[in-house]
DNA sequence: GACCACATACCAACCGGTTGGTATGTATTT
DNA sequence: AAATACATACCAACCGGTTGGTATGTGGTC
């Protein structure tokens, strides 16, 4: 099978990268093609356009970090409410490394193409709202567990979860550094143990 | 006294429209022009760079929304807790039109060259944060009056509120619409009410 | 108050480099 | 031999930015 598509894993691959440092409109092909040390021949045998590429990259994103989240360790406690606030502890345990390196290419370039590419578009939000749709699980589970009955619904607060993520990037990003992103995660984690009646416990600091 | 800087005005009142819309990269020079109804002569003779207007544009982002928001009816209230609910209600209120029209240039613009350009990405995270410091001042003194002791501080819960805002706004461009942003805005409300161990008021619905 | 020196605001045309995309060729697999 | 997976060479449109110029105002001098 002589290497079965490694030009096209190398640009998805430098794809998640470089639109997560630069954003969509300012990656150049030629950009990619650099970075996947790949030619733009190869390029457009893959991809009929850029816009394309957007697309695979944003499936291409909802696959790795599918993968990565599911081998998450917060799966393990049986309490589902656990794993909620595990789901957060670990949210905010990632926060390192260079702002390319923890931040959503879904958010990034949803907003810089909502208008332009609804192709792509499509792709982000199934990104985002995928990886909602398995935490709201988690919470639907929680409210049963625990008896909850609220006005809100599990889908709203799981998306609430992924709007404050996604604000909290825009934060770091403008304050060049993921401090304010955890202290808003830690706002979160807290506001989900009030709604589930849990006794607050101090914050814990970073590591 | 020759039409004192009308063309400067016409191209700031364009930039933000368009950049709202399509984004800081994907807006040209020409495209700004062209809104504003100028020439590129005109362009560069008021702005050194596209950088540099684009400097400007989140300047008169924050001169703008400064007084937009100076304006609106939630300062009337007497209680500072009031206040920061009722500016909530607010921002909830406003989700109205084209994304591009309730969404956040500062937000928009630093995500996508917090990279590539520092002056950009400090003007913008001025804007945010100082809106962001207006809403701290009416927390910290909600917190004195009702006598929250905590361990989170008014400064980050004002940021809290600035980053679920504009995680709002990112789910709502993924969606299509502002329908979510609404219901995270719900879900920070409620959030700020346990906070101060205020009774739950029933959900608001949206006109 | 006529003249001059200069600054501001703006315009149309142009420039070199970059952009996404194409046409064509070739080595490797099947 | 036929399809696949690339590479090379190239293009027209577009990009941010520059050029040389005009029209209008403004302050100072005699």
């Amino acid at each position: 099978m002589a290497r079965n598509g490694t030009a096209r894993e190398k640009i998805l691959g430098a794809a998640l990268g470089l639109i997560r440092s630069k954003g969509y409109s300012a990656t150049t092909v030629d950009d990619l093609c650099a970075a996947a040390g790949v030619t733009k021949g190869a390029f457009f045998h893959h991809f009929d356009s850029k816009d394309a590429l957007g697309v695979a990259a944003a499936n291409h994103w909802s696959a790795v970090t599918g993968s990565f989240f599911e081998a998450a360790p917060y799966h393990r406690h049986s309490d589902p409410l656990e794993r909620v606030l595990g789901y957060l502890d670990f949210r905010r345990d990632i926060l390192s490394g260079s702002l390319a390196e923890f931040t959503c290419l879904a958010g990034t370039m949803v907003q810089e193409i909502h208008q332009s590419s609804p192709a792509i578009a499509a792709a982000c939000d199934a990104s985002i709202s995928g990886h909602a749709d398995k935490i709201e699980a988690d919470i639907a589970e929680a409210m049963a567990l625990h008896g909850i009955e609220a006005d809100w619904t599990a889908q709203s607060l799981a998306l609430h979860t992924q709007a404050v993520l996604q604000g909290a990037f825009i934060l770091a990003k403008a304050k060049g550094g993921p401090d304010i992103a955890a202290d808003s995660i830690d706002h979160l984690k807290r506001y989900v143990g009030l709604l589930f009646g849990r006794p607050q416990t101090a914050k814990r600091k970073r590591s």
